[in-house]
DNA sequence: CAGTGTTAGATTGGATACAATATCCTGGCA
DNA sequence: TGCCAGGATATTGTATCCAATCTAACACTG
């Protein structure tokens, strides 16, 4: 079986409103490969894909060296593309990168978060207390997180984050495997956001820093495990 | 295990020569926006750029979509990809990011810097200071740094690290333009080092943070002068 | 039977030609 | 002047074709 049945859904699914076919290609085998819907290791025939996405090749192969770019696929010349692979070590680089970087998007929009950002980051929490699917959890950590970076200003720094939080979700399963991620990491979220209204962002940082690194750190451990077994 | 370890160097060594036609186009684009030989807001014309490569437009697209995966390059649809602006908000963008991303690559590093890498580091302050090129001064600059971040281990964060300290390149003559960058770099750099050295490595992360704060923060002050002037 | 050619098939990498489409520019017209 | 129709231009996407090369299976050799 190859790459599909599951991407065929994603594909039918999928608006048909993007700029150009290529990125339209582009978006969809990233959320793909970012929800699992495609394994990691999985080779990406380009013949294949133009017939799933109904479009001819080379949109295809723009759409598959994007991804290049963004680490979510390997080239190997001659023998084509297969999604990147995930791993214990890859984990905590993402993990150590997000640990330099939330930070920082915080500090820098902490003094213009508005009372309805706050608020708004209220109400995803509540909504994360009831959610039990890891994807539509992933999306609302997501947006939590950026709600509270939002104002932050610099767009590379904040497209940086949101890319590593969203590479950060290719490891959910796991991260929920890894036990006790949920119940803690909502009180981290609510201290969190105490420190942000109270306006201390030496705690803020702190917290956000923590947050981040205690959950790389089980799911390091986790992953470590488990490939040694 | 077999075939020594000699040879994997010389393999290694026995230098990639680009493995494809695309990889060849973006690499040498890359080069030339980084370097400010093709000026930001020029337009990359596929046709043309075919042409001067010698090749046909299909590679030169499949670089086209890398470079605007790298906010190198920004595409209008069906108006062409153009060189990404730069601008004083740009800049600092990336000072902030740099701010974030080094002091954690030497935290990483720091405990695996071999005595050589602290040599090499200091040969290359040494070259830096009778360099009056700002094209090779980037790369000297670049190689000192990455030279400290080495060993973190961490591929994606080392990636993104030299990432943007080759976008910082792309505002570095203005960087010589705002004056008084040369010195006060190369003091800053000595220090660095001798922290590195001494093992201190809360005082080197402190020192790199500001190293590449107040670099950016100049930088920044000029661009914004030059842009309201 | 391990190890080494050899060959066939599949897939990518790239070139070329052409059709479709969106943007910009310009010139005529109210 | 203002505007809008339409052509020039460029990009976007499709359809083929071909060369390079990787994989795997098989045959050969010692």
């Amino acid at each position: 079986m190859s790459a599909n049945a599951e991407l065929a859904r994603l594909v039918a699914r999928a608006q048909p409103r993007f700029r150009t076919t290529a990125e339209f290609v582009e978006a969809t085998l990233r959320e793909a490969i970012l929800t699992g819907a495609i394994a990691p290791g999985t080779p990406l025939r380009q013949e294949e894909l133009a017939e799933t996405f109904g479009v001819s090749r080379m949109p295809v192969r723009e759409a598959l060296r994007q991804l290049e770019a963004r680490a979510l696929a390997e080239f190997h010349p001659h023998r084509g593309a297969v999604v990147a692979e995930i791993s214990a070590t890859d984990a905590a680089d993402i993990g150590a990168i997000r640990m330099a970087l939330e930070p920082m998007a915080l500090r820098l929009s902490l003094p213009s978060l508005t009372t309805d950002d706050l608020a708004q980051a209220d109400e995803l929490i509540a909504e994360m207390d009831g959610e039990a699917d890891p994807g539509r959890m992933g999306e609302l950590n997501r947006r939590f997180h950026m709600t509270l970076y939002g104002r932050a200003g610099h767009p590379r720094l904040l497209a940086l984050v949101e890319q590593h939080l969203l590479a950060a979700d290719r490891y959910l399963r796991f991260q929920f495997a890894a036990l006790g991620y949920h119940p803690r990491s909502q009180d981290e979220h609510r201290a969190l956001l105490a420190a942000c209204r109270a306006g201390d962002g030496a705690a803020a940082e702190r917290l956000v820093m923590e947050h981040v690194g205690e959950a790389a750190e089980q799911l390091t451990a986790f992953l470590k495990e488990r490939e040694a077994g």
